[in-house]
DNA sequence: TAAAGCATGTAATCCGTTACATGATTTA
DNA sequence: TAAATCATGTAACGGATTACATGCTTTA
């Protein structure tokens, strides 16, 4: 069922890597889409080589290093993940949460608030398209991740220029009360 | 520190209501934000009161219901939640996960796996959009709702988009490889 | 040689979901 | 009178974060 399980097969497909690369992919490019630490992956990796679903290939390397690949088995379980199971679609954004309670702060808090979402969607978008600008995707992988990169830049769009909007709402409510 | 306490509080701020009707918002309005069951909110609810910040008002009504009003300390502590403590602002999106995967699968199941959440997408703004239509928001609560429906409107917008894109992308590379 | 980075693990705690459990009232 | 809805609670389990714990290797 879980979704760390999977994103781990399926991070494998692409080839073979320890629980320290899976981690560090998580604060990178799939990071934007779904995070998890090393605490939680080194465990699953334990359970997914029981399973069968992956395999450590050859030695450990001389600090510890040990690197698991997919196994048939595996590839097979994230196809039937990707293709037979449903995601979970519910979303939880703080972000959004917090501004249904707008109404209880001064209207320059509900701006400042605003102003500063605006601003941080702005610095993430900007990350994100410079990493879209060098990204030639010349392979399958690439290209899946290119369309995953697409969303965190759309999404992250929306949000600022719902930022925008909402710092326009807040000043037009507060303009027809001073006046 | 934790969000649902805060979200409640924040709930309550608007007018007394009992954990039901709590629970009920979570699945209306509010559930596009942010979502909890009943049994994680009775408990809160009991803990709350006993810190002072929310109060039973009154008897229990002929069905054992249980009213709760914001108290002072209750909306202080909202108001420094919201302007003191930094959201998280993490994303967790299963369906942008899935589609860093899309290239384990056949160009003809990706496209259906994105056709699928280009529709679903579809069906949700709908909603929300017919939601906005009605909406005539007259007081600071409504609002701010105002403004947060327009984030769920955009964020599901960016998606349908971001959905179509992709399916044009997947298209693109199966006709170059067709050709 | 000290600091930064590589590399792996366990334990405690918290949050959230699912399941279990009960009982009253309204409506068909 | 049976079903739907109102209404509240607890318990078990699983997933995620934070903290604890260790040790090697490379670089400054």
């Amino acid at each position: 069922m879980s979704v760390l399980r999977h994103a781990l097969l399926g991070m494998l497909a692409k080839h073979p890597m320890s629980g320290y690369d899976l981690t560090k992919l998580f604060d990178l490019s799939v990071g934007n889409a779904w995070s998890a630490n090393h605490s939680q992956i080194y465990p699953e990796l334990a359970r997914l080589n029981d399973a069968g679903l992956i395999r450590q290939t050859g030695e450990n390397g001389p600090r510890g290093r040990k690197t698991y690949e997919l196994t048939a088995a595996g590839l097979a379980e994230v196809r039937r993940w990707l293709t037979k199971t449903e995601p979970d679609r519910t979303t939880r954004s703080e972000i959004t949460l917090r501004s249904f309670f707008l109404w209880l702060l001064e209207p320059e808090q509900a701006r400042e608030y605003l102003r500063r979402e605006l601003h941080l969607a702005h610095e993430t978008l900007a990350g994100l398209e410079a990493l879209e600008a060098t990204w030639q995707p010349h392979n399958p992988p690439d290209r899946a991740a290119r369309i995953a990169l697409e969303d965190g830049i759309r999404q992250t769009r929306a949000r600022a220029e719902w930022a925008q909007w909402a710092i326009q709402q807040v000043d037009t409510v507060a303009d027809s009360k001073a006046a």
